[in-house]
DNA sequence: GTCTTTCAACTAACCAGATAGTTAGCAACT
DNA sequence: AGTTGCTAACTATCTGGTTAGTTGAAAGAC
């Protein structure tokens, strides 16, 4: 045969994987996947049927590798957003995408089952773990899930012009001030010095 | 006169949130913004130049109001955090065209120098806290300005897929879970009981 | 071994509708 | 009569999506 589907499939994937974390779904051009993807605009629409699918199709697989990558450790929630920051740093269309994906597709979309399900499954983890103990029962498990989430991914959602008052944090400082926040967050309720 | 022209350009300016809000930049339809003005097209042209200077005026609006509307209090910021929230309830769209800027305008533009000014300005407020031992020295000033205003947006830019975790959620639980997590930022640092 | 049929992978050209932006002129108030 | 606000119709271009046809490897026939 003269070519390779599933390669070229795969091509288009990652082509528009960057085109869609760059431009979103309304900005991207399907000529400039196919471009990149040195593929023919037709197979898009031929292996994924149209623009919004191909997108469904980059951000169920991006979903699926993420949810792999990273599992919880309920009793180390700190380390856990580490990890999940990592992740952020190491492929930063990951979470652009997911920002395009709450913006642009999911009203008109059903909820992604697999988020869904792992998200449930993280807060039984966690829950479990106030139970025994091991995690503060200060905050509810969604709502320290939901927290552990936010903070992780925290300096990708912070506005641009932030970025010149923080020039010259390096990568593990970031990383740091997560784990560090996190902590504070599960640490025992204390006294409070102000504000 | 037949018209207002100021009273135009405000119906386009409210328009143009809502559009944009929605729909992003790339996404936004001029001819719908136009309509729903109940004005032509071609004032947003005369007035505005083009789609993307319409997008600036709406966001610069936006930056100078909310800006004006909530005053940081650096020897109280989960109750700082807490009066964000309450204008991103109120104002759900300003969360929204902060996002779209980020993702869609922020490389092609200079940073706002209002918003730079502004941040900069609470920075050193903090550091002043400090320095009179008001606030916590756990976190650098620039991190911790950073960690409020992440935690006050977090309901705003955590994944559709959550909403079925959270529910029940109350905004006044939703705004406790924000004031509760910086308080536990700021407290004094002490013996932690696990993750 | 070679001829031929088949079929998946691919391509170039095309289309209809949408879209940002323009223009020429009208309407009303001073 | 001039100026300002406004309008309807128009255009050039772009864009998602389609289609008719080509290529080339391989499987079966002889």
């Amino acid at each position: 045969m003269a070519g390779d589907a599933q390669a070229t499939q795969k091509r288009l994937i990652e082509a528009a994987a960057q085109e869609f974390a760059a431009y979103g779904i309304a900005g991207a051009r399907v000529d400039r996947i196919a471009l990149v993807a040195k593929a023919n605009k037709a197979q898009i629409y031929h292996y994924f049927g149209s623009k919004d699918q191909l997108f469904d199709a980059v951000f169920n697989e991006l979903v699926a590798t993420t949810l792999r990558e990273v599992p919880i450790d309920p009793a180390d929630l700190p380390e856990y957003a580490g990890r999940l920051f990592d992740g952020f740093e190491r492929r930063p269309e990951v979470q652009r995408l997911a920002t395009w994906y709450r913006l642009e597709r999911a009203d008109s979309q059903v909820p992604l089952d697999s988020v869904v399900q792992a998200n449930r499954g993280k807060v039984l983890a966690i829950e479990q773990a106030q139970r025994e103990g091991l995690v503060t029962d200060r905050f509810a498990a969604a709502d320290l899930l939901a927290l552990v989430l936010t903070l992780a991914a925290m300096w990708t959602s912070i506005t641009p012009e932030y970025h010149v008052l923080i020039e010259g944090h390096t990568s593990e400082h970031r990383r740091h001030v997560v784990t560090e926040a996190v902590a504070a967050l599960v640490a025992v309720r204390d006294t409070v010095a102000g504000g």
